[in-house]
DNA sequence: CTAATCTTGACTATTTTAGTCAAGTATATA
DNA sequence: TATATACTTGACTAAAATAGTCAAGATTAG
């Protein structure tokens, strides 16, 4: 069970930008070099971050990104879910209502991996990028 | 961020055993039948689990596997660490106890993840075996 | 003895991850 | 308006992890 480097880069990436200048466009390239991730990476999970509207884009020369609103209003839960990076616990599919692998019951386990997502998306949920540059702050003190 | 087969199966495996027969040997082509998981898959797993002392194995004919203590006593984190099932969140080293991927102070997010990984670690040693039997029961009903 | 069972280790197909590369389009500013 | 700086898109790919399979053997109950 692992986190993937895309919804570790993301968080980074916005904290970056959060944390260096909520005025004006900080450009991928600047964000690159501080938290050192790959700039044609970077624009990969960005455009994705930017279609499901975290940030917004400002193009041209001093261009970059802009958080779309305020660190406290940007939910972990919001940043995963746009670039895909799920909590996946269950191999059964959900659909098929009762039966887990093509039985007719649901599989011994169910539940208990079912009560396991709701516990970590619920942590995704409860953290905000406000969160998270707070509680650097006070750690690194 | 997913579970691997590997964790499920085994939890499966040994949730089957807790249920099936708790005195005598069970036998891992049963599980297998019952659960739907390849056999051969299984044995590697139970091999694990064996050698971490969660399983004892009866070889013959007749043969198989006994879990050696209570289902109570069994915690899901006994069971993920025996199968190599880790939750990892941080891929910067933590052996460098103040960088994070080369870095002099640690990287932005770092907090974040710690706590996350607390958090489900935290999850999977508060449930055991028997936990789950008991939830499975009620909440088929 | 022998059938049922577990053990071990090497091997492999598939999928996912973590990127790179190339060829653009857009725009601020001089 | 030229152009350097920035963002956009899509195709591609190396490496690692996952989820197994295969084969050959060791044990032991009956």
């Amino acid at each position: 069970m692992k986190l993937t480097s895309k919804g570790r880069y993301a968080v980074m990436g916005l904290a970056d930008i959060a944390n260096f200048d909520r005025q004006n466009p900080v450009s991928l390239r600047d964000i690159s070099l501080r938290q050192n991730i790959s700039l044609v990476y970077l624009e990969q999970i960005f455009s994705k971050l930017k279609k499901n509207n975290i940030v917004k884009s400002i193009r041209g020369a001093n261009g970059g990104y802009i958080l779309t609103r305020d660190p406290d209003q940007i939910k972990l839960s919001n940043i995963f879910s746009a670039v895909d990076e799920k909590v996946k616990t269950l191999q059964c599919k959900r659909e098929s209502k009762r039966g887990c692998n093509g039985r007719s019951t649901k599989c011994i386990t169910h539940y208990l991996w079912d009560d396991l997502e709701m516990h970590i998306n619920d942590f995704f949920d409860k953290k905000n990028l406000g969160d998270i540059l707070k509680n650097n702050l006070e750690k690194r003190i």
